[in-house]
DNA sequence: CTATAATAGTTCGATATCGAACATAAGAGG
DNA sequence: CCTCTTATGTTCGATATCGAACTATTATAG
């Protein structure tokens, strides 16, 4: 095997182990939310507590990393179910604006207590080592990654 | 914030940041794949092609760690683009066994090429050193949560 | 000003994935 | 043998996501 072919594979099981990482994650995440609350909504309710509401769903869109049909899609699902509001935005004719309700509000918090339940029960003192030593390096990375794709 | 609290969002932004990357390394990867050839689909026929043809779905669906269900659609795809031909497994009535086709091999192969290349302008020295620093940790992680899933 | 380009959000069609329910076949116990 | 349990693959309905095309609005260039 070539070094090139060698540096590929290790990139490739590197990313391998990512995806099933995330996998893993995502899986336990999903069974710890309530009924049909999709991971995907809880980080959109997440980040509008966090970085404040009022923000436009193209910004949100951008932020998930996700396409603005799939952000139209999942702000009807939390509006549906009374988490967000969505409002014309008044100084662009084109836009929309996201908020939060008290119910999103506190749904969210709902959600995190039993993910950090759910968590609590597999992540132990030594994964939390291991997390806090790669931490780092995975910011790098994943700012890397985001800004020569 | 308590330490439960802290060692949450610690957990959580850990997960985000193996989440984001995922995303972005699988959306470079879906590109470099040609027209309607999911990452999914690679996947399996690097398996077949790494550790053996002849498996049933079953154990590929394991591997993967999908459902059956997808697997049932996925090697629906691949059989239709010629990739694999399943057969029914003439020691178990239940069972069926797949297996690779010289075209499937092919596209494997130069499907890797074109992985290669992609990752290549991405991927540099340092990227390189970061991915093998941190390569027995992920590896740890994984086995850990898969365990105590 | 006007024409062109860029941006916000939506709609449409397609695909990957899942959970639940099902039919068939193999295995284990009595 | 016969029954109960387990395993394999499929079907059905639902959801999340994407790319492309579209409408409406704003911004920019000449």
């Amino acid at each position: 095997m070539s070094d090139n072919d060698k540096s590929a594979a290790e990139v490739f099981g590197f990313f391998t182990e990512i995806g099933i990482i995330n996998q893993l994650a995502t899986a336990m995440f999903a069974k710890s939310l309530p009924d049909g609350v999709h991971p995907s909504h809880f980080s959109i309710l997440n980040h509008l507590v966090r970085l404040g509401d009022g923000r436009p769903p193209a910004r949100i869109a951008a932020a998930m990393q996700v396409t603005k049909n799939t952000m139209t899609h999942s702000l009807k699902v939390l509006s549906d179910r009374g988490y967000i509001t969505v409002a014309p935005d008044p100084d662009d004719g084109r836009g929309k604006l996201v908020y939060l309700t008290d119910a999103g509000r506190s749904f969210r918090d709902r959600a995190i207590a039993r993910v950090t339940e759910t968590f609590g029960h597999v992540i132990g003192p030594d994964q939390h080592t291991l997390m806090r030593r790669i931490h780092a390096d995975l910011e790098e990375l994943r700012k890397h990654l985001d800004t020569n794709r």
